[in-house]
DNA sequence: GGCGTAATTAATGAATCGTTTAATTAAAAA
DNA sequence: TTTTTAATTAAACGATTCATTAATTACGCC
């Protein structure tokens, strides 16, 4: 399979960082499918063209590598998120950045599923405490002013419409290999743009206040 | 580790359906929070506290003991799903028998999350065509009744509305272990039937007719 | 143009994986 | 009671895992 006739030597005509940079796209495609234990190195090693070890030679070994994927794809795509998260007032554009940015890179929330809620890792407490627990904070802070404003009915509990909104927004797209066949939608832009629509609409109307 | 110092030989006073119980138990347990590579033959017979040989006769090999754990634990609480799917004429009642078998079964969804959504195996067709397609079609049956009743807007498209609702049933067992500590909450009958009342209410609410 | 260093590979080692076999004990059958 | 069968284990096997080492090639600097 991985039968590479290459004699060893530094290749002609590449800047190392490729072969670096390869490793980590192999990885993340990777570790976004399978979890690290399922996941070889010469698999890793095969999709990115190059010799395992060369891992250890870039990364000082499997788990080095796998801090590096941390470190360089899931955390600046977890540090925008934060920016998003304090910066944004309105509740619309919050749910609209979040949804865009969680469509346009599938990896992001299979990776999120697999470390952060079925790994028993310390990323995942890293996750909550760094991220987590900040966003479900600015979410509720987002949520109470809307109903001080009188737009979110008075007795709405924070807690339970923040999770809510949360669902109504991650769900499709943690579970889009499936949805995307049951339902027959593609998640493209222009679903996206649909879903952001639907899902503020139905969360406001149906946690405004209402007569019943 | 597993150091035995059990002779060998048939164990005393013990029918031997309680071995291979508690491999299935065992088995279920550890494949509900790491996928099938990642978890060892010898993890699972120590933590049934028998020999690993054992997998091999009971149920000849690994695969054969994740495919009899399947048959004889997801298999019977995915029937009881499709009995709920079918036979619930009220969508809050679907809803409720829905939400409340994953809470009492949180190695449900876990094992769903890993097998159905992210493995890319067998099971995930079955899934889909023997349970999903039937599930979402009827939700959307379900939602088309009470739109026709005049219970929800006219121009509610049913597949939208079906994710939506599946969205704020789903999601919450789905991210259990962030959303506990995220928003203090803790999942049992208590949050359980809260919940039922929120998300069919937040639902209701905000996909029936309204001025705007 | 020669030389040191960086990059890359093949080859190898130690550990662990799933599996198989043979031996041993208890239960069931005769 | 004797014999056969079922259940269980230890031990060993080959395959595959991650890691290490030594050898080989190209690049950058003088």
């Amino acid at each position: 399979m991985s039968q590479s006739i290459r004699r060893p030597g530094r290749r002609s005509g590449r800047p190392p960082e490729e072969s670096r940079q390869a490793l980590l796209d192999a990885a993340r495609d990777l570790f976004a499918r399978r979890e690290f234990a399922a996941v070889s190195l010469r698999q890793i090693a095969d999709r990115a063209g190059v010799n395992p070890a060369m891992v250890h030679y870039h990364f000082q070994g499997k788990e080095g590598l796998y801090l590096a994927l941390l470190e360089g794809q899931f955390m600046p795509l977890m540090a925008r998120l934060e920016q998003i998260s304090s910066e944004r007032s309105s509740l619309t554009d919050f749910v609209g950045a979040y949804v865009q940015m969680l469509a346009s890179n599938p990896w992001f929330p299979n990776l999120i599923v697999r470390e952060v809620l079925y790994g028993e890792t310390a990323l995942r407490e890293l996750f909550i405490e760094r991220f987590a627990a900040r966003a479900g904070a600015t979410l509720q802070r987002l949520i109470d002013t809307e109903r001080q404003a009188g737009r979110l009915r008075a007795n709405l509990d924070p807690a339970s419409a923040a999770l809510s909104l949360l669902s109504l927004a991650l769900f499709p797209f943690i579970a889009r290999p499936v949805a995307e066949r049951v339902f027959g939608i593609e998640m493209d832009e222009t679903f996206t743009a649909r879903w952001v629509e639907h899902a503020t609409r139905l969360f406001y109307e149906g946690a405004k206040e209402h007569d019943r």
